[in-house]
RNA sequence: GCCGGGAUGGCGAAAUGGUAUACGCGAAGGACUUAAAAUCCUUUGGAGUCACAUCCGUGCGGGUUCGAGUCCCGCUCCCGGCACCA
């Protein structure tokens, strides 16, 4: 027998799966159409330079078993893979070395995908997509289009056509209708679920671009880690805000995410209900609103302070102050979010000058500016109080007056051990509950104590007339209560508490020493209490709890005109722009007479699937005679190509006339075997280099004779000279050219003679092509430029174009520019799992029975880092499109599981600078992917981050090899098979297999493996059929090794991968006999064996016979005797 | 500060309130071998003992229970997220 030699098993399998085409949904051979359907997703992956990372597998790994095992069990396993592949890393790479980012994108793909193939996943690589793709993209724009063309109707709460709006408007009586057509567009484009504004937004300075609030972290840029500063843009944004509500509301009825991320987007959501109080300022006409949760401290708001940005500020401060606060906004708005924040110890602020009156108790108010107040939030402003932490300390730091309107519900006090003599705990717990708060080695214990207030007056006495003592130190420590209630108990006269070093000291074990209460006046106030209690100085409303006394407090002021109910969102739009090349171009132009206008979508929804046929006949194409292919190479139409064809992106669209023989002319010029998409008349031919031979003299040194007539002849002479490769397909040359065009060339030799071959890249050239494109249709393709740097005065690099940004309006034909912002990375992934449903459709983003088939997605895995960016992003444009009538579910993705980080050995992240990082190929190499899979399902729980182990990898390769070995032993002939021993141990396998899988506790269902292999592998020979059974288990984990044992020693012919999953019979889970556990008074005493079945009596009998058992009952009284079947015996004795 | 999650042998870890440490890694000893590797067998929480018995052990302090890693109360520490959100 041979040994188990990884590669050629995993090679040839890998090969046969492609082959045979295994996983491909369409596959009718193994698919039936009549299964039930089950999608499972992977988080595609950025296509790095730097390839996978040992953290990839994990995650796909996790779903390949899922996959394979829910295929198994008879589902049709939608299970596709793609690639993520706009991003900065392609751009920046561009920025140094002029590569154009869709070259390295392309190799990093190869390498990506080379990669994951040879861990032998099951995916159905027919269906893969790449967001760089222009028949990606389209869709891409083709939805910001929906977005911007739709508007959120308050009513139905959801998305509608604006058109609808529009019509609402014409009808009105308020001159809309007179309106010019620009004017017209201005009124309707606020209310656009895609609209531009111009706002001071998180600029980072180092990517020269916008970024949304969910890529700031810490004010820093979550890619590059630069301070992120405000600059004042002009946007595209998109109304995520309005969907707030709905996206809180759905994360209910998700059961099946964890919990953490539904935490997490429920807090970045945000949402507060409160109060919209509004206060009349003095001497003017003017109000200010404010936001409250604590409307139940309105008594004690004696201030106003507003943000330096609120635009009141102007107009209310008096020329007294007018210098200071114009000082103070101008210092405030030049800091950057993160000096905002980050010291935030130190309050500033300015007094305006003005006051307001509060609407509770009529008082004066004065109004503060200051920029611990927060513009983006609620109204910009608040009224300020004793019992907020904030503004405590800045009233404190201004020595603005303060009050109290809230005393705590249950009086808590500070006790120290020390200060108490020995048997005071028993007392003290009978005033309440008494708990150990913390422990220091200066002061011992720290004790709360938390009592009903009827017994306050009680306790103090007490701790005054009984307990407290002298400090070593000559002072004396003693209850403090102040934390809750300002309280503040002397027991001692003498004791001071103006010393400052002593106050600190206390202060550090969080002990406030103070003054007592009829001494206290507000500015010496030493803590602030901030929770919620019983009201004080509060009116009509005193002795009302705070959460009760809210809604009244509200309904009286609203009587009054100055409240009303209001909830707020910490949610903000989402700033969608960006002043990058490498993304999705804005499909938009701006007209001088029409203004903002969409790029019409060449297919329209419905259109489409109305008639295929008109499509050829779209009057958007000028002339169907316009119709031509470029030569590249020449640089000029050739007009070659007959009169009903034309290009579109990537296809070359044939229609009409005789497409045979068209397409024969076209696969002249086109590399690639040609995918034809018959749709009646129509044909489509996907097509990615456009390519042209040269005849080639036998001497390479002879190219200089080369005639090649083309514009960059010297570059390609220059690079096969220094190149010299040899003639082969797989020895190509990309060159960039002087104008960013790229140019693959590879020699060939056909019938003896050499051949050079250049490649152009339709893509790059598509703008040559453009003209002859109907005008204004998806996808718009991006530019060739010279620069990919980014201005850096926040205009994208595509600004500098002017070919490309002058354009002709949609509308009327007039002259228009280009909108020449992109779209953020987050855009191609907030919709591609629908693009899964029906990946090739060129008509419809995913077609209405696809998404119906397959949607939504049963089963999503990856990263927890996604949790507000992704996951709420698409959670929106789901919503949107269902709004719209797209898609027919509320939510995309019923299941989601977070894999954990893989970590290096040491504990530590793995990365490229420390040098840690492990390479899956090398794992792959030596001890191959099954090996690799099965290890990482082992590392530990799914969702826990793991360090990497080496040596445990290679403990996993030899249990593979274990496995192999134990099939050098012959198998048991069919008359002497029967082992009831293993049978039980298979039969917990496969219950425990299918279990752990449905629960993602791989690490388990491994675990099981090895208890089953280790007792296999103590026969003298192989039980055939539990053999059998237990690599049907192991097929989704080691699916090579599977595949090979099924093939090679059982002699099956069909792939392994649809045989259907095991059943385990409960019966046989367990033995004849079992072991009892006797307990005396819970503690094991001794155990026995006994048949199932034997009766109650007669165990309790066999348990007291134990001779260990009778040491532990003789001379007690028998209290209660427990019995848990097939288990434990238990006596309680006394 | 707030919100999540966690803490079990030398290490990764397992345990519907029911014999804590399954399974693996590492380590030690042994078999096979001229030798090594590979493989197989044995041991492996601590104290104690010739061996048994017994006692102690799941971050800490309490509680409920015949019985607690698991449930309850009060803490400590670690990890993750949010953070001047009024």
């Amino acid at each position: 027998m041979d040994r188990y030699d990884h590669r050629a098993i995993e090679k040839k399998w890998q090969d046969f799966w492609k082959k045979e085409k295994t996983f491909s949904v369409g596959n009718k051979n193994l698919c039936s159409l009549q299964k039930p359907k089950y999608y499972v997703l992977d988080m595609f992956p950025y296509p790095s330079g730097a390839g996978l990372h040992v953290g990839h597998p994990e995650g796909y790994t996790a779903t390949d078993i899922f996959s394979r095992y829910k295929r198994m069990q008879g589902f049709e396993v939608l299970h596709p893979m793609g690639w993520d592949a706009f991003g900065l890393p392609a751009e920046n790479y561009a920025i140094k070395t002029g590569t154009h980012p869709s070259i390295t994108t392309q190799k990093n793909i190869e390498n990506f995908t080379r990669q994951i193939q040879s861990l032998g996943f099951s995916y159905d690589w027919d269906r893969e997509i790449n967001t760089t793709d222009p028949e990606y993209f389209k869709w891409t724009q083709w939805i910001f289009l929906q977005l911007y063309n739709s508007y959120f109707n308050e009513e139905e709460q959801k998305a509608k056509p604006i058109e609808e709006l529009r019509e609402k408007l014409m009808q009105e009586e308020s001159g809309f209708k007179d309106l010019s057509q620009k004017e017209q567009e201005k009124v309707l484009a606020p209310s656009r679920l895609a609209y531009e504004k111009e706002a001071p937004i998180n600029f980072c300075p180092s990517c020269k671009t916008g970024l949304a609030n969910e890529e700031v972290e810490n004010g820093k840029c979550d890619r590059c880690g630069s301070t992120v500063t405000r600059k004042n843009l002009r946007q595209w944004m998109l109304k995520i805000t309005k969907y707030a509500e709905r996206l809180l509301e759905d994360l209910e009825t998700l059961n099946n995410w964890p919990e953490k991320i539904k935490m997490m987007q429920k807090n970045w959501i945000g949402k507060s209900e409160g109060t919209e109080v509004i206060f009349r300022i003095e001497g003017t006409g003017e109000t200010v609103s404010v936001f409250t949760t604590r409307l139940d401290t309105i008594f004690s708001g004696t201030f106003l302070v507003l943000s330096p940005e609120h635009p009141i500020v102007v107009k209310i401060t008096t020329p007294e102050q007018k210098k200071i606060v114009e000082e103070y906004c101008e210092s405030a708005t030049k800091k950057s979010d993160l000096e905002r924040t980050e010291l935030q110890k130190d309050k500033t602020g300015a007094f305006t000058g003005s006051f307001a009156i509060n609407p509770a108790n009529g008082e004066k108010m004065p109004i503060w500016i200051a920029d611990f107040v927060l513009a983006s939030y609620g109204t910009g402003a608040v009224f300020a109080d004793a019992h907020d932490e904030r503004d405590f300390e800045f009233a404190k730091k201004y020595n603005i007056p303060l009050k109290l309107s809230i005393a705590p519900e249950y009086p808590i006090y500070t006790i120290i051990e020390k200060s108490l003599p020995e048997d005071a705990k028993q007392v003290l717990e009978d005033f309440g509950h008494l708990a150990v708060s913390k422990t220091t080695n200066n002061w011992g214990e720290f004790w709360t104590l938390r009592i009903p207030f009827q017994k306050e007056q009680e306790l103090q006495n007490y701790l005054q007339n009984t307990l407290l003592t002298a400090s070593e130190d000559g002072g004396a420590w003693y209850a403090d209560s102040i934390e809750t209630s300002n309280f503040v108990i002397y027991p001692h006269k003498t004791f001071q508490v103006f010393d400052k070093q002593t106050a600190e000291e206390a202060k550090q074990y969080g002990l406030s020493v103070g003054i007592p209460e009829n001494q206290v006046d507000f500015p010496s106030m030493l803590k602030c209490f901030p929770e919620k209690g019983i009201l004080v100085h509060s009116g009509q409303f005193n002795g009302m709890k705070s959460d009760e006394a809210i809604p009244k407090i509200r309904d009286w002021l609203q009587e009054k005109g100055s409240a009303e109910k209001r909830v707020n969102y910490k949610l903000r739009d989402w700033v969608f722009s960006r002043q990058r090349y490498w993304g999705e171009p804005i499909p938009l132009v701006h007209c001088e007479t029409c203004g903002t206008q969409a790029i019409s979508p060449l297919f329209e929804h419905e259109e489409y699937l109305s008639n295929t046929k008109k499509l050829g006949a779209s009057n958007r194409l000028k002339s169907e005679d316009d119709a031509c292919v470029v030569d590249p190479c020449r640089g000029t139409p050739r007009a070659l190509a007959p009169k009903s064809a034309f290009i579109l992106g990537e296809n070359i669209i044939l229609c009409k006339q005789k497409p045979k023989r068209l397409l024969r002319y076209f696969q002249n010029f086109i590399n690639a075997p040609c995918v034809i998409q018959g749709i009646s008349e129509t044909i489509f031919v996907k097509w990615k280099w456009i390519y042209r031979h040269f005849l080639l003299k036998e001497n390479p040194m002879t190219y200089s004779s080369l005639n090649i007539r083309c514009p960059w002849r010297d570059v390609v002479i220059e690079t096969l000279k220094k190149a010299k490769f040899s003639v082969s397909p797989e020895n190509y040359v990309i060159l960039t050219l002087s104008n960013n065009t790229v140019l693959k060339i590879i020699v060939t030799r056909r019938n003896d003679k050499l051949y050079l071959t250049t490649f152009y890249p339709l893509k790059v050239f598509s703008e040559k092509i453009s003209p002859l494109l109907p005008q204004n249709a998806l996808p718009l393709t991006l530019p060739v430029v010279e620069k990919y740097e980014p201005s850096g005065t926040g205009e994208s690099p595509l600004a500098t174009i002017p070919e490309w940004v002058n354009t002709t309006c949609p509308q009327c034909g007039g002259k228009a520019k280009r909108e020449t912002n992109t779209m953020p990375q987050w855009a191609g992934s907030s919709w591609y799992y629908l693009r899964f449903m029906d990946s090739k459709n060129p008509n419809v983003f995913c077609s209405p029975e696809n998404e119906q088939k397959w949607g939504p997605v049963d089963l999503y895995v990856g990263g927890a880092e996604h949790a507000v960016l992704h996951l709420l992003y698409s959670r929106f444009w789901h919503k949107v499109l269902y709004d719209l009538g797209y898609v027919s579910t509320k939510e995309p993705f019923t299941k989601l599981m977070n894999q954990g980080l893989i970590l290096a050995e040491d504990g530590t992240k793995m990365s490229k600078s420390l040098g840690n990082v492990v390479n899956p190929d090398e794992i792959v190499e030596a001890f191959g992917a099954d090996t690799l899979r099965m290890y990482e399902m082992f590392m530990g729980p799914f969702e826990q981050n793991k360090a990497w182990n080496t040596s445990a990898t290679e403990g996993m390769y030899k249990f593979l090899q274990k496995i192999w070995r134990l099939f050098e032993k012959p198998f048991f002939a069919e008359n002497e098979n029967f082992h009831p021993e293993i049978q039980r141990i298979l039969h917990q396998t496969i219950k425990k297999t299918g279990d752990d899988i449905e629960e993602f506790k791989f690490n388990t269902a491994i675990s099981q493996f090895m208890i089953f292999v280790n007792a296999v592998q103590k026969l003298e020979k192989l039980p055939k059929q539990e053999m059998k059974s237990f690599i049907k288990l192991l097929s989704p984990f080691a699916p090579h090794l599977a595949e090979e044992i099924w093939q090679q020693f059982f002699q099956e012919k069909q792939s392994i991968a649809y045989e259907p999953w095991e059943k385990y019979n409960p019966e046989m889970l367990t033995e004849e006999h079992t072991v009892y556990a006797v307990q005396v008074n819970g503690k094991v005493r001794g155990d026995f064996k006994t048949s199932k079945n034997t009766p109650k009596e007669e165990v309790f009998e066999q348990a007291k016979k134990l001779e260990n058992v009778q040491k532990w009952l003789t001379g007690k009284e028998m209290v209660k005797e427990i019995f848990v079947p097939e288990k434990i015996i238990g006596f309680v004795v006394k």
